[in-house]
DNA sequence: CTGTGTGCAAACTCTTTGCATAAGT
DNA sequence: ACTTATGCAAAGAGTTTGCACACAG
């Protein structure tokens, strides 16, 4: 934390303690705020904000936009892609190394391929 | 418009002028609101986004959810994918039947796949 | 005429910002 | 002490909604 120019602070320590605890997460900032309240430790949603930018940008986590609004941060930072759940708000990783896009077309002249997000929308079975 | 249970009104009628005179386009409400300005004739922002929505239900357009925030609405409803040019709010599509995706996994237990959706993010090139 | 659609403004959701106070080093 | 972070509340962007008036059938 300090080798990415953050201080230490009190939230950022409880914040990075439930994001990184266990293993791969995808919070929404408001998700995070909550369980944070939950855990007992008060942190404004500002800070939560904040907070979750400042590591984004330090290259702890990853904005992962799935849907319209809401912004999910995923602790796993490497390439990858993501399913989602619509009606439950829930995203979570495809395996890595499993999906493979073929025949992706040249990109427009002047431009570049910054990088390819795939997700995989799911929706509960009706049985 | 009449087989879609939506009564032709002026509105309507001149959004979907606007809409499908030439061929597959990507419109956010917000801009196509400004267009209808444009063009002379009022429509206000709320049935804009009324319109919008009602073409989508109808099956006339397809949402495409590229960004946070802003929505946009294609009217090319086949399967195809997108390109996103990030900083100029630019959607358009690959061309269909080029990209394919390699070994989905399962979705798991309990869920199926809506859809799969494919974002390659572009930038301009700096020279 | 009757019922659906439109326009306006207010409400809402998610996110960002400004500024005084608190806390790290 | 000095500087950076936090918290609060207000502002902002995009979208939705409630209700009176307008218009299509």
């Amino acid at each position: 934390m300090r080798t990415a120019g953050l201080r230490p602070t009190r939230q950022r320590i409880a914040l990075a303690d439930l994001l990184f605890a266990a293993g791969d997460r995808h919070v929404s900032a408001e998700a995070l705020h909550e369980e944070a309240q939950a855990a007992g430790f008060s942190v404004s949603l500002a800070t939560v904000y904040n907070t979750l930018h400042q590591f984004t940008e330090a290259g702890m986590l990853r904005i992962v936009q799935v849907e319209g609004a809401r912004t999910h941060f995923d602790t796993n930072v490497s390439d990858h892609h993501h399913f989602f759940i619509e009606d439950e708000n829930l995203v979570f990783d495809i395996p890595s190394g499993r999906v493979e896009v073929k025949n992706l077309p040249e990109p427009p002249e002047g431009t570049e391929i910054a990088n390819v997000d795939i997700v995989v929308r799911l929706r509960r079975k009706v049985r």
